[in-house]
DNA sequence: TTAGTATGTGAGCATACACTCACAAAGGCG
DNA sequence: CGCCTTTGTGAGTGTATGCTCACATACTAA
């Protein structure tokens, strides 16, 4: 594998990796709907305000999210809605895998 | 957010963060053209064998992959294909992100 | 059986990540 | 102006992750 590749892998990462932690996927998951501030966010993941604010600084370096200011408040949303195609790949990833897994419970 | 709904984010998150790490995609890469061995897979994306053999761990856990053993080797393969399906979302992310990089670079 | 190959795993280490607390900056409102 | 709200960030902490080395296991072949 050469330099050129190595670093196309790191950066597919990059993005992929932002992706795959339950406060964003809840984040993107409220976002898909519309835009919304960072305390609305907060409100509706259910986490602290600082802690969101640093999962958004995440999201937005992979590119996966953009701001605007309005105001006190900034207003974040989908830059790439594309971006919500993965869940539903993750979404068959994961009842073929439950689906494996009662075929594992029946035999018990 | 419920527990239900922050337990279904986790497993998601878990099948997500699976597939972001460069060496993890390579091996991806590898096997969406078929079946591989250990050893192989390590040739293939430079790696040291025993580190392979956890990724390989972790993408089996998260049910991307399945195994049988052939003799000697294990055969690491693809459970589920359209995982391949990522690619192209991440690749449609990366692109809008560069292309946005440039339009920022032509502005200095 | 003995030697050699392929694979997985425990131990240890360095780094990255998620989280919280406290505080500072920016803007709205009395 | 002073006060409040919204947001981001530095510092500290505990845990998770990725990696390597060494070793054990499982199988092949002479």
């Amino acid at each position: 594998m050469n330099q050129q590749t190595l670093r196309l892998y790191e950066m597919k990462a990059q993005i992929i990796q932002a992706v795959g932690q339950p406060i964003r996927l809840a984040i993107l998951d409220f976002l898909k709907d519309g835009e919304q501030c960072v305390c609305d966010i907060a409100k509706a993941v259910g986490a602290e305000r600082s802690n969101v604010s640093r999962h958004l600084t995440v999201l937005l370096n992979a590119g996966i999210l953009e701001c605007r200011k309005d105001g006190l408040k900034m207003i974040y949303s989908l830059r790439t809605p594309c971006i919500m195609n993965f869940f539903s790949c993750v979404a068959d990833v994961l009842k073929s895998q439950l689906a494996k897994n009662n075929r594992v419970l029946q035999k018990l």
